[in-house]
DNA sequence: TGTACATCAGTGAACGCGCGTTCACTGATGTAC
DNA sequence: TGTACATCAGTGAACGCGCGTTCACTGATGTAC
């Protein structure tokens, strides 16, 4: 922090990029500020990042990475039945939107495109895949005659929460308002989707 | 068009605000490209709009106008079934990102406040007064005992219809690959969801 | 252990650019009589 | 029907601003010997 070299320029003007994202939103944040906010001159960020498009791809991917793990967690091995778990991480998913705006923003609103990076892409296909095998075990508890392609299943979830997500639950805008909690919404749709699936709640 | 006044700048400075935005998205869009794109010098726009975010918020507004009557058309009355009647709404919720994306961007990604005027909130009202009557007739078609809530399917579809949208229907970005169209995940979807409700297809 | 030196991560000044906004203005339009 | 005049919708020049990016540079760090 002190002297001529910052030591963690990279991590601060992630830092910073989270700030200002999560203040003005993805298109309010630039280059320029995040240099003046990680305390540095406005050259300084090009010894780390090409470009504004790069370093919003870091972050994304590092948005990706987080919610990955909190999906994984919510997830817990499928216990104590997959679709308690998946339950789980479709409140997960919203709470990681509503406490982590910025990231959410970056990875979703960014207009960053997937594949503006292979570690992008990679970030992005390793959380979704931790949805997508839920959605595996949760298929596998009806007989295989009558079971629904996993990936159809994982794609309507993902979908569902990710439309609630920007709908209703982002703190910064007042989007539109709800006679219920995002999570309870998300909860109802989930197990209405599962039934007529014929999967059983417990 | 010719001479000292314009005559329809009005209208021509939303025409251009939708070509740019569809070009370089909301926020690539300014006051002064599209006072150029409708051939006016840039003090111009000041006569009809107070700044930027009043003319997005007409843009927005008429989009949701626009959203509203195609909406409306899909339902037709609900013929011949109300199930169908939906079905048709959904494709065409997504046939409308698809193909008015600058509209589509102006109405849900803007930034502009839904209150930003009374009457953009009431656009985006009568909008979802569409689909939520919609969910009305359909939840009608069964036993008024076992009959859930119209608001909440009404949300549940819009927020399946817009996270499809958002992930996978929109032209600009290309987002994430699908192995099927987004107008028949979303039918599918809905379909999984209402035998969850217990309504028939047919 | 010291020293020379390559490398690295910063500086700060400068540039061109486009935007938003204002200002006094002027050409066109419409209306009162 | 003609004319005077108010009103309106545009002009164009100017401004301050912040951004992205570059450049030659310099202080700090680490390493070979």
């Amino acid at each position: 922090m002190r002297g001529y070299h910052h030591g963690n320029l990279k991590e601060a003007l992630v830092e910073a990029a989270l700030k200002l994202i999560g203040q003005k939103g993805v298109s309010g944040f630039t280059f320029v500020e995040a240099a003046r906010e990680a305390g540095v001159s406005p050259a300084a960020p090009y010894r780390h990042y090409k470009d504004r498009e790069q370093l919003l791809a870091d972050v994304a991917r590092r948005g990706f990475e987080a919610f990955e793990a909190t999906l994984a967690k919510a997830w817990n091995g499928g216990k104590p039945t997959p679709v308690e778990a998946l339950e789980r991480i479709g409140r997960a998913y919203l709470t990681f939107a509503r406490t982590e705006p910025a990231y959410y923003a970056a990875m979703f609103e960014g207009g960053v495109s997937a594949d503006a990076s292979p570690e992008l892409r990679d970030a992005g296909d390793r959380a979704f895949g931790v949805l997508r095998q839920a959605a595996e075990a949760v298929v596998e508890t009806v007989p295989e005659k009558s079971r629904p392609p996993a990936m159809m299943v994982a794609l309507h979830m993902w979908s569902l929460a990710h439309g609630i997500a920007s709908l209703f639950a982002r703190p910064d805008d007042s989007r539109r308002k709800l006679p219920m909690a995002p999570g309870d919404l998300l909860e109802a749709g989930m197990l209405v989707y599962l039934d007529g699936l014929g999967i059983r709640r417990s």
